[in-house]
RNA sequence: GGGCCAGUAGCUCAGUUGGUUAGAGCGUCCGCCUGAUAAGCGGGAGGUCAGAGGUUCAAAUCCUCUUUGGCCCA
């Protein structure tokens, strides 16, 4: 897009702004410098490429001449890690405060800070004889470390291998002298005031221009180290080498790492509108806050005037012509339409890029001056290119003044976390400049002579998300040049771009680092998406197969079971905590709401609840409601899942409403939703009455698994005790049917009040009584656990008990502890102290036998599988077994024959069937009974 | 070297303003269901909350240090 003509007009129009406020200049500067690329790079960009590798550390010497006291032979200690700077030394600079110390070492005199010797010399090796302040240095000269002049001259001056004095240096590293060549911004700075010859040993391509010492011209700056070092060595100039692995910056784009070298170069004034940068900021909604206030925070404090210019071929040409009479006559160009003027005419087939941008020339347009224009060769940063998007995207202002103005600042935007110095960076600064300091643009409110909407003033975006780098299996950063990267067409070959995008957004807060995990892709895939779509065919099947029409009337809510009203107030519940956790910026927290609602409650709840209600057992209006309700849910689910599935849920959509887009539908919305039974459907009584209920269908599992009691086992009555039950709002026991039919017992049983067979205790209430008991507490608290039932109930019942615990007494009140029950007498009970829940487990003959009905009904619905039945079939079948099992046909054959779609009945006999048939199997059930059961398919309209 | 973030079950991650059984998914073990079926469900086991100090009646949570990893910078 950047590469579109229409794109680069809109970035040279915003170049030409700096440019009328004279915040374009051209600069010469050390800069980070690419010698594969041969072009500098900026600050954001080579805070891009740092890596760490190995560098020689060394320590060389400066034998001062003509020095005369206890300085006399003395040798400067300097240290550096770029051996392949020595030979552009120039000068020595020290500190004008620091206190050096006058060293004797192995027969020689050395001058460093005392604090430093240590690591040079080793332990005991040294003996300090003397000192002299860093002022007294100043001026000294040197023997060099090589002799050599075939350098490139960069400042001419009288001075050279003298000792300079200057406050930047520091006392951490190093020995408190530094060693100076034209390769540091400050280095340049000194040989600029002190007139000292500056010689370039590298040039720009990073390679040595002439042979030093046994290193030869052409070769590449750190190759030379090894070379270098073993000279200086050998003569005696070199104390101590070892190795140190630092963080060094690299190329972003090609790996080489960096020199820093003085090159000619473009400049954005942004310091001019720092404060302005870091103002706007401040109104800026970052997620996590951390990353806007203190990472980028803190860049833009320190920010730096934007080095702009790249000496390259590819990318937006930088639009200024320079005079080749006159460097100070230059012109920002600022639409291709001037440019045409300037020139007499732009060529047809007119294209800004390079090579053809560059022919063109013209006489110089400013008045008294004469010379022709050249553009200068070189292009812009190309993020500069990229902060410039919302704009250039549009072509502005030279089309849709009106269609930026309405969109400008975004909502929101969304990258990785490396990006900070980089787009975050690029559309902050160039949108701050532009509405919050180019006044002399917005002043008339026109723009050649047409309007010229203001853009809000501001960053470039309101809200940011930055999420956290995606790292390969082992932890390690992707990259392509490492080569551990996912190839993201294979992985959506995989699994569907949906699931990873559901497993990304929802494995964790966002701007945490991720490690790729094909596997969570996949459970997501399953646990989530599949259980949705279950979910959907579940209602696809049974809505074609009983005729349900979406388009008619549904029934009213109120109307509903309860579990109905739960599941859409539910539903509900889930979008209204999706929304809040989206405008949060915590995707996380938005799609676990939602997991939570299509697993637990719409799937394994909701549907497995009400499975017999869709296939109308309970009759045409429940049947209705259901069919009604879960139509509603799904359809709320899919627009909320939407913007993060958007194919899956525009998939389902489709067939669900028969038509359409979901991503044409509105958001749900609990308060003011386009399906009225959404927006009236929160109710959090109702959710909340649902709790106990699924709890106490887990205790009851619970139980049956200690027991041993199967669920097809029927129990005949169980109980249940919620405590603090009159708290609710609304009564759990209406959801009493659900609780029976999901733990097969014929009777539920609520219990009022805390009677006798329960066995209850007391906790310590520590948020209440913590701060009064103090110290005290946990012998209050231990009090209070062996409190007896007696006063537990004295307390709940309102009255007040004075205890003494640590020589203290204090005053409990009904608040200060929380009843809990422990199991219920004579039942086979499970508590999880809020919820109790007692079986009894005795089994009646009735239960027994009925118990064993359903273990027939099982079998024969296994049979009718295996014989590869549909659903709809009507079979007849011919059972044989023992006296026990035929007592229990007696009396369940008929419901047996309508659950297996046996229409005309159970056909007992006791003599034996004949093996030899296909459909005949034999099966064993419990208490050592056994049936052998011949089932055949039979035509439906022959049997009726 | 500095700044920021993170370290919680075998794995991937939640964990509200400090409050007493530290949760989920996956894996594992045991079991269930069979009219959603190349599916589904339940119940167990599993944690010295990186380590060490400190503050507090009380710390996964607050503070300090150490350590490991990630990112950014010098």
């Amino acid at each position: 897009m950047t590469f579109d003509n229409d794109y680069v007009e809109s970035v040279w129009f915003l170049l030409s702004r700096y440019a009328a406020n004279d915040l374009l200049y051209q600069g010469s500067k050390v800069l980070p410098w690419c010698g594969r690329c041969g072009t500098g790079l900026s600050s954001h960009e080579v805070s891009q490429g740092y890596r760490d590798i190995d560098d020689p550390s060394v320590y060389i010497t400066f034998p001062l001449i003509d020095a005369s006291g206890d300085l006399q032979n003395a040798e400067l200690v300097a240290w550096t890690t770029t051996p392949w700077t020595l030979p552009s030394n120039m000068a020595v600079c020290v500190h004008p405060d620091f206190e050096y110390a006058i060293i004797e070492s192995d027969a020689r005199r050395f001058v460093m800070l005392e604090s430093k010797a240590a690591a040079v010399f080793g332990e005991d090796n040294y003996t300090v004889v003397g000192s002299v302040q860093g002022e007294a240095l100043k001026g000294l000269s040197y023997t060099p470390l090589f002799s050599y002049d075939g350098g490139i001259v960069i400042h001419e001056g009288s001075n050279r291998h003298i000792v300079v004095a200057d406050s930047f240096v520091s006392d951490d590293d190093g020995t408190g002298m530094v060693h100076m060549a034209p390769y540091g911004a400050d280095d340049f700075r000194i040989a600029q005031s002190n007139d000292i010859l500056a010689m370039l040993a590298v040039g720009e391509d990073a390679r040595f221009v002439s042979d030093v010492s046994t290193v030869s011209a052409g070769t590449l700056f750190r190759d030379a180290n090894k070379e270098l070092s073993r000279d200086l060595k050998e003569r005696g100039r070199m104390l101590k080498v070892s190795q140190c692995n630092h963080s060094y910056p690299h190329c972003w784009r090609c790996a080489t790492p960096l020199i820093y070298f003085p090159a000619p170069a473009w400049f954005l004034r942004t310091t001019a509108y720092k404060d302005k940068m870091i103002e706007q900021n401040k109104q800026t909604k970052w997620a996590p806050p951390e990353i806007g206030e203190g990472r980028f925070g803190e860049w833009l404090e320190n920010n730096i005037d934007w080095a702009l210019s790249r000496d390259r071929f590819w990318g937006t040409p930088l639009p200024v012509w320079i005079n080749e009479d006159d460097e100070d006559d230059w012109i920002c160009v600022e639409s291709f339409a001037q440019l045409g003027e300037l020139c007499g005419g732009l060529p047809d087939n007119f294209d800004p890029h390079r090579p053809m941008v560059d022919d063109i020339t013209f006489e110089t347009p400013t008045a008294g001056k004469s010379g022709t224009m050249r553009r200068v060769t070189q292009v812009i940063d190309c993020w500069f290119d990229s902060g410039a998007m919302p704009l250039a995207q549009h072509h502005w202002p030279f089309e849709n003044r009106e269609l930026v103005a309405e969109q400008f600042p975004a909502d929101f935007i969304c990258e990785g976390l490396d990006q900070t110095r980089g787009w975050f960076y690029s559309l902050h600064s160039i949108s701050t400049f532009l509405t919050q300091h180019d006044e002399k643009l917005w002043q008339s409110g026109e723009l050649w002579g047409a309007e010229l909407p203001r853009l809000e003033r501001g960053s470039a975006f309101k809200s940011c998300l930055v999420n956290g780098l995606m790292l390969d299996k082992s932890g390690q950063k992707m990259s392509k040049s490492k080569g551990n990267i996912v190839v993201p067409g294979d992985a959506i070959a995989e699994h569907g771009a949906d699931a990873i995008r559901w497993s990304l957004l929802s494995g964790g807060a966002a701007h945490l680092s991720r490690r790729y995990d094909n596997q969570a892709v996949s459970d997501v895939r399953r646990r989530v998406l599949g259980t949705l779509g279950a979910s959907y065919d579940f209602f696809a099947l049974y809505a074609k197969s009983e005729g349900f029409d979406t388009s008619a009337a549904f029934p009213e809510l109120a109307s509903r079971p309860a579990i109905d009203r739960w599941v859409l107030s539910q539903v509900s519940a889930a979008a209204a905590k999706a929304s809040e956790a989206f405008s949060e910026m915590q995707p996380s927290n938005a799609l676990r709401a939602i997991e939570d609602f299509i697993v637990d409650d719409l799937s394994n709840w909701y549907i497995r609840r009400s499975r017999r209600r869709f296939w109308g057992d309970e009759g045409e209006a429940s049947q209705r409601a259901a069919f009604a309700t879960l139509y509603q849910a799904l359809h709320a689910v899919l627009r909320m899942i939407a913007p993060v599935t958007p194919f899956f849920a525009d998939a389902i959509w489709g067939e669900l409403v028969g038509g359409g887009s979901v991503h044409l539908q509105m958001y749900p919305d609990s308060n003011n939703d386009t399906d009225v039974a959404i927006a009236s459907a929160y109710d959090a009584d109702l959710s909340a009455a649902m709790n106990p209920i699924m709890r106490a269908s887990s205790l009851g599992r619970s139980v049956r698994e200690r027991v041993q009691i199967r669920v097809r086992q029927p129990l005949s009555s169980m109980v249940v005790h919620i405590a603090k039950e009159s708290e609710l709002a609304m009564s759990p026991r209406e959801y009493s049917d659900a609780l029976r039919q999901e733990l097969n017992v014929k009777e539920v049983t609520w219990i009022d009040g805390t009677p006798d067979f329960l066995k209850v205790s007391a906790k310590a209430n520590f948020k209440t009584l913590g701060r009064k008991a103090g110290k005290n507490m946990k012998a209050l608290a231990t009090l209070i656990g062996d409190m007896p039932r007696e006063q537990i109930f004295a307390l709940q019942g309102g009255e007040e008990l004075t205890v003494e615990a640590g020589g203290e007494s204090y005053t409990l009140v009904n608040e200060d502890i929380i009843l809990q029950t422990e199991s219920a007498e004579g039942l086979e009970a499970a508590t999880d102290g809020y919820v109790t829940i007692g079986l009894n487990t005795e089994i009646s003959g009735e239960l027994r036998a009925e118990g064993i009905a359903r273990e027939i009904t099982n079998r024969l619905q296994t049979q009718r599988k295996e014989v590869g039945l549909e659903m709809s079939d009507r079979i007849e079948v011919r059972l044989t077994g023992c006296a026990a099992v035929q007592s229990v046909l007696d009396v369940h054959a008929a419901a047996i024959a309508e659950e297996v779609l046996a229409p005309s009945g159970i056909f007992f006999s006791a003599d034996s069937l004949d093996i030899a048939d296909n459909a005949y199997r034999k099966w064993d059930l419990p208490d050592d009974l056994s049936i052998e059961v011949i089932i055949g398919k039979i035509d439906v309209t022959t049997a009726s």
